[in-house]
DNA sequence: GCTTTTTTGGCACCAGGTATCAGTATGAAC
DNA sequence: GTTCATACTGATACCTGGTGCCAAAAAAGC
């Protein structure tokens, strides 16, 4: 017996399945002309979990709340914070950030995470970003780990607004530079904005 | 026998599936103190699917493409598009897009609107936002339909730079407005930005 | 009291498997 | 030719997490 029909039929099972994880046995035996014996025999040889865990497993990655809500609070993990001073944090362009072919991080997430950092750093119950001015200097690529140092050049505890600028760089290149106008709650916290946080930890 | 006991296990049931959907009648009956025919009852009249066919529909979700890749390509639908003159794009703001206590959407999805808008209505290949001036004039709340508007200023064909303006509206209000400047593959595609698209379709 | 609703129990059945044992085909090795 | 290994198939028992249905028991409601 060819040892090749086995091995090509086991590509082709990945492959299947990959491209359509709701597939059962049965369906398989259909699409590659074998028992549904030979189709569990492979799965076991593959370690491909049955249909049910396939789709539990999809469900839990899903359900994830990390994953599931990447635009919630702060983009990015912050490294360091000083209240109405400074903040850094970190945020590393994973498969789900980019263009899957050209792998160049979308411009929201790399705009989500100087935002956040921004609003972060304003030592208010209610920050809300009112304007910005931003440039994307080169493009994030994946794997690259983001670096976004955040200054508040002006704390405008009294007048509501302040002024924070970002930069964010990827070793000692800088992806993109921004400069926010935060709404702080001393002033008038709901008046304007499209961003803000309401948890502080 | 009050009625009051059934319902309220019914929005109990509600609720916990809501927050754990990986729950079984089993266990259910467990937090319930019922039998597993009640529970399978009250599903029935709640009509809350099996365990299985839940978790088949949230893997059924996180797999299309349309729905697991919400920063994917255009952010909103497209209603109008005349390409590298103007476009219009709606987009819902809904639960996944707000603060859940303020109700007010965070900015990352209103910039993302605007900005795939602009990327999108630029006729090349290959399109990277290089910068932005950006306002959010109020916030856009839970279940507005933001109505944005692109209009390109000066197509820069042949210096590989457009400029477009987008306004963002909900009703008759603005609630955002920006100025882009895109690079197009006319110019140096890969030179700059944070966006782009691969396909047009 | 009696009636109605709610709850429970029991049983058959289903999909989509796992696990295991037995049998068959096929080709290479001696 | 016989033996052996590998691949494949079939059959059966069992599992989970249910559905569907019927009847009995319990709890309200009047």
């Amino acid at each position: 017996m060819e040892r090749l029909p086995k091995r090509q039929r086991h590509q082709q099972l990945s492959r299947l399945i990959e491209e359509n994880p709701f597939l059962t046995d049965r369906e398989l035996t259909r699409l590659l002309k074998v028992s549904i014996q030979t189709i569990r025999l492979d799965r076991l040889e593959l370690s491909i979990p049955e249909l049910r865990e396939r789709l539990k497993l999809m469900a839990e990655r899903s359900y994830d709340p990390v994953r599931s809500l990447p635009l919630h609070e702060v983009i990015g993990d912050i490294l360091d914070l000083q209240l109405d001073k400074s903040g850094i944090s970190l945020f590393e362009i994973r498969e789900e950030h980019v263009f899957s072919r050209s792998g160049i991080a979308r411009g929201h997430h790399v705009f989500a995470q100087a935002n956040s950092l921004a609003v972060a750093v304003i030592n208010d119950e209610i920050a809300l970003t009112a304007s910005a001015d931003i440039r994307f200097i080169r493009p994030a690529r994946l794997g690259e780990k983001c670096i976004a140092k955040a200054y508040v050049r002006s704390s405008g505890a009294q007048k509501g607004k302040a002024k924070v600028e970002v930069f964010t760089y990827v070793g000692d290149e800088m992806v993109f530079q921004g400069n926010f106008v935060i709404y702080r709650s001393a002033g008038e916290p709901d008046r304007e904005g499209g961003d803000g946080h309401e948890d502080r930890h």
